[in-house]
DNA sequence: TTTAACTAACTGACCAATGAGTCATATACT
DNA sequence: AGTATATGACTCATTGGTCAGTTAGTTAAA
């Protein structure tokens, strides 16, 4: 049994990489279980270190689930934003391309579960709830409404209420994900290019003004 | 100190009316705690009994869960199906209706919870999802999808997808829903009224067949 | 180039709190 | 008297977080 070769170490030094390791393993861990029932000690598990040694990186569970707001949803929230300042002055192409890159990240089972902890622990933790709306959410929102009213102002789009037709935008694509990846609901035969095509259809023919 | 009053009991029978009492009570305990960080103690207390005298009635804390499925959601669910059964002759005014009555739930803060619960539990109790899934959102999505599928038929909506069009339906009101009650976004400056026209103005122009 | 002293990174074992569920016992009703 | 209904006090598993002690790597004196 006891093998000779001493020389692997029983553990190695890995400051630097050591919070993104956690992150993932607990973006895959809280997903799974959820945050409450999710176990630090398996976090640290997955991670490849002992729990306490999770708690040099963070101070707390909850701080873990800031990190992941952090990495995973708030750069893609400035994505976002800039697909569609980049496209004011094609306010309708814009708004395709953002559906399809709202699409692709809803898409993502693993991204998309970072909202759904967050709703679920808005309650417990106001802090948290007030950083996501504010550094995501009204992100995102924010520039799809400076979107449309531009798309209103250059008289491509009929005057509407800028709010509503960017939920109208994100709200689809956002309760699909849930349906499908958390309650295992039937996708439905499109693919999610055809998706945003039809999607899109529908939204941009109500919002153009006719002729 | 003493009162002399010895007619006061210490508790009351009350086997028929325990079990809405424990829902009644659980509904407001989960709603501000979230599933896993409520207490049963704290839902029997609300419900004036003792934490025992819950397990008289449910048999778990997820037994709980599912009874307030049955009790709040499905019977919405029912509802909504019943109103847009009752317009397929007139598709783009039974829109508008299961847009109001669609509403009108969402903006129940604590029946929206109960949504809200079951996603962040489904993956932990997977016969919870499957009822949800089949008995509510099944429900509601097919019936919209008939009614949609109606309207196509009659000529009186464009050939869609009508999955797509009902998730366009139900999408953006669930996601306003969850942003104001949970995450405390701004709900705009419109009235729910004044929402639900704006909503079903785009939609149905996206929509309708251009005679 | 050794090697000893030093520091940063890490671990295992622990604690304290928490909360779901149970049960022996008591009380209200019939 | 008998039974359904209710309780308080309990068990017991769980787990976030801590800490004393250990090891990997680093620095610099010898």
């Amino acid at each position: 049994m006891g093998q000779s070769a001493r020389e692997e170490p029983k553990w190695r030094r890995r400051a630097e990489s050591r919070p993104d390791e956690i992150l993932d393993a607990a973006l895959v861990t809280f997903e799974k279980d959820g945050f409450d029932a999710a176990r630090v000690e398996d976090v640290a598990k997955k991670a490849k270190l002992s729990k306490a040694g999770v708690y040099l990186y963070f101070d707390s569970k909850d701080a873990i689930l800031r990190g992941l707001i952090e990495r995973e949803v708030a750069p893609v929230a400035r994505n976002l934003r800039a697909v569609a300042e980049a496209g004011m002055d094609d306010p309708a192409g814009a708004l395709q391309r953002v559906a399809a890159a709202f699409t692709a990240l809803v898409n993502d089972k693993r991204k998309l579960a970072v909202p759904r902890i967050v709703l679920s622990v808005a309650a417990r933790y106001p802090d948290i709830a007030q950083y996501y709306r504010e550094n995501v959410l009204e992100q995102g929102l924010s520039a799809i409404v400076a979107l449309i009213e531009a798309g209103v102002a250059k008289g491509v789009f009929r005057p509407c209420d800028p709010g509503i037709a960017a939920r109208m935008l994100f709200g689809p694509i956002f309760v699909h994900g849930l349906y499908t990846h958390f309650l295992h609901g039937d996708p439905g035969p499109l693919s999610p290019a055809e998706r945003v095509k039809a999607h899109t259809d529908i939204l941009l023919k109500g919002l153009l003004a006719s002729r």
